[in-house]
DNA sequence: AGGCAAATGCAAACGATTTGCAACTGGATC
DNA sequence: GATCCAGTTGCAAATCGTTTGCATTTGCCT
């Protein structure tokens, strides 16, 4: 079993979990999402699926994304300014950098972030329920290169 | 000349630096700005200025917050799932606690995390042109506290 | 006071996402 | 394996926050 597959099982165990169908059109955007090395929005997940099931409409796309979201195996991320982005949470939990030049992401993790965080939530009275840290960056200036 | 005078006068002279006249409309909505202590959105500034130039249009109130963001002396806060936010950029940099079950916001500011963050995006080759920390938390439960 | 570019209010367009609805279908039950 | 029906589909229309086109008005320089 490959690691697609085991991630495509998970992702249906999930929906059979919460009492929801696997039809045709969820088994294809399943799939898509298992795949999924990035960060697609909804429309590109949707323009994947339709490769396998024609005519599946971008409503069912985002049905389907939210139940998923709502069991916890993908993440929703609203970054700035661009359309949802979404993530299966295979993966340790983890912060994003976004290249603003060309919308790369690129994923990163820091524990001392994360324990500092909690430390000034907790030192003001709250815990935190979830966070979001997005760095906006640009690739350095390399010496001698021209960055039009 | 009270703070609340200083902070219009920033934002007055913001516009006319960048060429823009200051109308009815425009100075009322400064001085919204400029008394705001939270983080209202769009429609309550358009609420509050109104009180001031009835029949100010909520379009006019987005045109002069975008020309305001443009020239850096307010700042658009897009917190997760609700309409933008805006505050005067005449504090320091901060980042933001989002009380989940009130909506609160809560400013605070932290040093380590701010280098941290930088070293983390100069080791992997880039600079951070802006971020985004946000704190999505619940107040503490209190021992004997039944939180509903 | 006169003139013109910039700003206004309105209504309509916008883009991402959600929803109402009638037709369809998975999959448990017999 | 036929039956059944709640869950699901595609579509079109609605939504929400925000932006924009346009005809009219207005700051403000001369």
């Amino acid at each position: 079993m490959t690691k697609i597959d085991r991630r495509t099982e998970r992702l249906t165990d999930a929906l059979r979990r919460a009492g929801v169908r696997i039809t045709r059109q969820r088994a294809a955007l399943l799939a898509v999402l298992a795949r999924a090395e990035d960060h697609p929005e909804a429309v590109e997940l949707h323009r994947r699926a339709e490769a396998q099931v024609p005519g599946i409409s971008l409503s069912t796309v985002y049905r389907t994304l939210t139940a998923l979201e709502a069991q916890g195996v993908i993440q929703r991320h609203q970054f700035a300014g661009t359309p949802a982005r979404f993530e299966h949470t295979e993966t340790a939990h983890h912060d994003h950098m976004i290249d603003v030049d060309t919308g790369e992401v690129v994923e990163f993790a820091n524990d001392r972030i994360e324990r500092l965080q909690a430390e000034i939530a907790a030192a003001l009275g709250y815990d935190i329920v979830h966070h979001r840290l997005e760095l906006y960056v640009r690739k350095k200036a390399r010496p001698g290169t021209d960055q039009g």
